[in-house]
DNA sequence: CACTGCACGTA
DNA sequence: CGTACGTGCAGTGG
């Protein structure tokens, strides 16, 4: 069949480009070897391993060196790890230039044929049984290009082979580095370079240089697979097995098509969108200059910011920061009010314009060849549970402003397909809020359907709903949101721009209401402080040891991130589990469709001519039913061709 | 070059 | 004195 055919010539190219005599394969298990060789159909490089793995002897898993390709930016590092495989090779960057300088890209270019996009779980074909492995699938259809199918996302491979790096998340999501160090010295007898860090799977073998990039990764995976028989039991003893193996780890192969699929984008309209931000920023530069009599500060420092504004012009002090007073926007706009000036003026503005440019820059910059943006996402960043989005990041493009607006249009429906759909939950964190408390009076206003903030409204300030005027709906907005978050009434005043004693009033007058909430708040804080972690609805925990802490600034920090852990992870856990679900409905009906971007409580789907109705409901129905809540789960949905007309 | 602090975008 | 993130820039220290 085609694609065995293609990846053998791959792989035999590769071959061919890496002299294997340059290759060491230290304590190489020889059962591993066949399983791996056998299953690449790799027969001439299995040979070649075999006698080495021999020579090496009959070490014990705890005590064999780990399975090493030694190569300059190797193209095969060929680890057999927890019964799957590692290709790798090398972290980002660097990589490519290895490669070029052993020939090896020309060859792997040449070989690469394979349309991942083309590709299937269901493929009988040898590559089809790796993507059926959620493992090979997240490197293989995760990848930037075909290229870096087999290069860039080497190491973090070898964390996702042995699934440790959700293993040790769900372990312990706020101190992964640390836990795995002490696991580490104590299950491998490690000796650790480093200090506990923060980074998870860091296990100090970084530097050495390219030379030993393979060395590196085959350490890694060696490491990896003995963390990962470690990891797994403790994920059990936590409860959260289920959660693992049933959400984390099917998870991995939808983020991993969601990445390969991409977004596209407009590079023309980006092209305009950043000249014209540019044009603006050097404009609002001028003014500022001129408003100081020609001096050009660096309107990008702070610092010189602190030096023009409090001892140059005598403004008032703002709110004090580690290195002095800010100048954050908020600020800004405060002595604009007080001490109004011409410089302040020029200088919001050009923050907004120079903000704007550099981020219309950054998501040009990341435009792929195939004229489309690649994300890449983490399940092991967000201590609630949620994803996270980087190089680029695409959960934080703008939306609020007009200026957000034309860059969500530069997200547009890819070539050879219809329209992009998004959906996204209505008020999901407040619907949880109602589900985990139970409260009455909130769980009857989800029920009734109607505007949620001006039914609330109506009970807070008790006037009949239509009564509830923009300016009374927008104060209890503001604080059903801040609840969630732990906010204080000092909070809600300096928010709202209330007297503090205002702000507790209304906060009184809202619990006076909904009751329930209060109470299940209280709780939550206090059941986390005998438990020493919370949990969602579908059991995710979150450790949180400082809400025992004698510092009173540490407790409170610990109270508010207990307060919203259950939910914000609850609404990462239902998303989640919807996006199981869509990807199921779709793969199920045949649709050719696919899901490109998660943003918290938003999917986006780029659509296939003739399913858009087809989508929408899948959209509405899995996502309705990723839980069982005593609220409805509501879902917007939109359509356009690009990302703006789509959200609206 | 690595790191920190600031500022600011999203949910 | 509101949670969760990622990124670019300036400034600092090596």
């Amino acid at each position: 069949m085609r694609l065995n055919r293609e990846l053998n010539h791959l792989l035999t190219d590769l071959e061919v480009a890496v002299p294997l005599a340059d290759l060491e394969y230290p304590g190489a298990d020889a059962a591993a070897i066949h399983e791996v060789c056998d299953a690449l159909q790799f027969r001439t490089l299995r040979d070649k391993l075999l006698p080495l793995a021999t020579d090496a002897g009959e070490a014990s898993p705890e005590t064999a060196p780990p399975v090493v390709v030694q190569t300059a930016g190797a193209v095969a590092a060929i680890a057999a790890m927890t019964g799957t495989v590692a290709l790798h090779v090398d972290g980002r960057g660097g990589v490519d230039a290895d490669a070029w300088a052993l020939g090896a890209a020309d060859a792997a270019d040449a070989a690469w044929g394979v349309d991942l996009a083309d590709l299937s779980p269901e493929d009988e074909s040898t590559l089809g049984a790796w993507l059926a492995d959620p493992n090979i699938a997240k490197v293989l259809h995760g990848a930037k290009d075909g290229w870096h199918a087999l290069t860039a996302r080497g190491w973090e491979l070898a964390g996702i082979a042995g699934d440790t790096q959700i293993a040790a998340f769900l372990v312990n999501p706020d101190q992964r580095g640390f836990e795995l160090e002490q696991i580490l010295q104590r299950h491998l007898g490690l000796a650790l370079e480093s200090g506990p860090t923060a980074g998870e799977l860091d296990l100090g073998l970084d530097g050495g240089g390219a030379h030993h990039a393979g060395q590196r990764a085959g350490e890694r995976a060696a490491h990896v697979r003995t963390l990962a028989g470690v990891l797994e039991p403790m994920v059990d003893e936590r409860g959260m097995g289920a959660l693992y193996r049933e959400l984390e780890i099917p998870l991995i192969t939808v983020l991993a098509r969601m990445e390969h699929a991409g977004m596209a984008v407009d590079r023309a309209h980006l092209s305009t969108l950043a000249d014209e931000a540019r044009a603006r920023a050097d404009r609002a530069a001028e003014d500022a200059y001129d408003a100081l009599g020609g001096e050009r500060v660096n309107l990008g420092s702070p610092k010189q910011l602190q030096e023009v504004l409090f001892e140059r012009l005598g403004m008032p002090k703002t709110k004090k920061i580690k290195t002095g007073y800010s100048t954050d926007a908020s600020s800004l706009h405060d002595l604009s009010e007080k001490a109004p000036h011409p410089f302040l003026t020029a200088l919001l503005a050009h923050r907004d314009a120079s903000k704007l440019s550099q981020i219309i820059e950054t998501l040009a910059q990341a435009v792929q060849p195939d004229g489309r943006i690649h994300t890449t996402f983490s399940q092991v960043v967000a201590a609630t549970g949620r994803l996270s989005s980087k190089d680029p990041n695409l959960q934080n493009i703008p939306v609020r402003t007009a200026e957000g607006h034309r860059i969500r249009e530069a997200f547009v429906v890819g070539e050879g397909f219809d329209t992009l759909v998004t959906a996204d939950y209505s008020q999901i964190e407040m619907r949880i809020m109602a589900h985990l408390s139970g409260d009455a009076a909130l769980v009857e206003a989800f029920a009734a359907g109607e505007d949620l903030h001006r039914f609330v409204g109506s009970r807070v300030f008790g006037v009949a709903p239509e009564d509830v005027s923009p300016e009374m709906r927008s104060q209890v907005k503001a604080m059903s949101y801040g609840l969630a978050y732990g906010l204080s009434s000092f909070g809600l005043a300096r928010q709202l721009g209330l007297p503090v004693g205002a702000a507790q009033a209304l906060m009184d007058d809202y619990f006076s209401r909904f009751g329930a909430v209060r109470d299940y708040l209280r709780s939550v804080v206090e059941q986390a402080r005998a438990d020493g972690y919370t949990e969602t609805i579908f059991g995710r925990r979150r450790y949180i040891p400082d809400l025992t802490s004698t510092n009173r600034q540490r407790r409170d920090i610990a109270e508010r991130m207990a307060l919203n852990a259950p939910i914000q992870g609850s609404a990462a856990d239902l998303i989640k589990r919807a996006m199981l679900g869509v990807e199921r409905r779709l793969r199920d009906e045949g649709l050719a469709s696919r899901q490109v971007l998660q943003v918290h409580d938003e999917l986006v789907i780029e659509t296939a001519a003739g399913e858009q109705d087809a989508v929408e409901n899948i959209l509405r129905e899995e996502m309705h039913a990723a839980g069982d809540l005593s609220v409805p789960l509501e879902v917007n949905v939109g359509t356009g061709a690009d990302w703006r007309t789509a959200g609206h």
